[in-house]
DNA sequence: TTAATATAGTACCATATCAGTCCTGTTTAA
DNA sequence: TTAAACAGGACTGATATGGTACTATATTAA
């Protein structure tokens, strides 16, 4: 399925909410609130965002979090590898040991090259962007899209 | 770390290995062999691609698998489909339920356009030059193709 | 100085997913 | 009829992930 992490997922939300408050100092409670996450895990999230230098984090009483960049100049490639490291599709593939193949070899250089292009396709979208419904509907492919049923009005 | 599942990994190996022999019939076993993989899970794969009419079985004594399509014409898109399953990112960005907030919802369509992007790369890469060592460290590769709406080097 | 609040770091556990194997049935050729 | 090879599905062990909790530390206000 090429899944991102869920707790990537949460990062990009999180960072999303706190864009909609840029410059201000938001506790990481209020983040879970307007998230509908559960604070732990909103908090873990934001510890992994700071360890990587996106938000800036306050202590103390009036503490919390607060984006340290521009959300147009974050992408979303930086929220998912603050998170989930480098990203690659393969550990190696050829990880099997033994790589006395040519077509082995092959491969490995190939897949660099297709997560090259797949980190760049999420290189290409800011926070700014996710934060709006979406400039411009292209071409959907028959990307799969479950439940539709949105709460509001 | 935006995986793929091994036995995605696998199937290319095995999709290479068998479009090294395009036109002929080769056993499970061979192809075992030659990639190094254990039996069971070579088969495993070969059934999951033969579904997706990736490639051709034969039952009996000289059975085996056979390429459908040509290696230039088969996407690394298309044996992780066989695989995995459509391709996205995540199962819905909304899946927390009560998606009442302008946030949520715009993240749900920017990952969709997200997971397009990424699609893209991978159907960008034929089996046929998974074959090939790579065939030349191109500076811009074409594969992305991200909608570039914004300028993006 | 102390109390309250908020984050930091780490450790833990339950669960879901995945990889890998095996078993039984079916097909085909000799 | 037998052996080889695939089809389908079930089972299991390992791994990773998600989610939570606990302790320590920092900051502010009274």
């Amino acid at each position: 399925m090429l899944r991102i992490s869920k707790l990537s997922d949460y990062a990009i939300m999180v960072m999303v909410e706190l864009s909609a408050q840029a410059g201000e100092i938001v506790s990481a409670h209020e983040l879970a609130e307007r998230t509908h996450l559960e604070l732990p895990t909103v908090s873990k999230v934001l510890k992994l965002l700071g360890r990587a230098g996106l938000v800036q984090s306050f202590r103390g009483i009036n503490g919390g979090y607060r984006m340290e960049k521009d959300a147009a100049s974050t992408s979303v490639a930086q929220v998912i590898e603050a998170i989930e490291g480098p990203i690659a599709m393969t550990e190696c593939s050829v990880e099997e040991g033994l790589c006395s193949q040519e077509a082995l070899c092959s491969l490995r250089s190939n897949w660099q090259r297709i997560s090259s292009a797949v980190a760049r396709a999420m290189e290409g979208v800011s926070l700014a962007e996710m934060a709006k419904p979406l400039p411009r509907i292209e071409p959907a492919l028959k990307i799969a899209t479950l439940n539709s049923q949105d709460a509001h009005p």
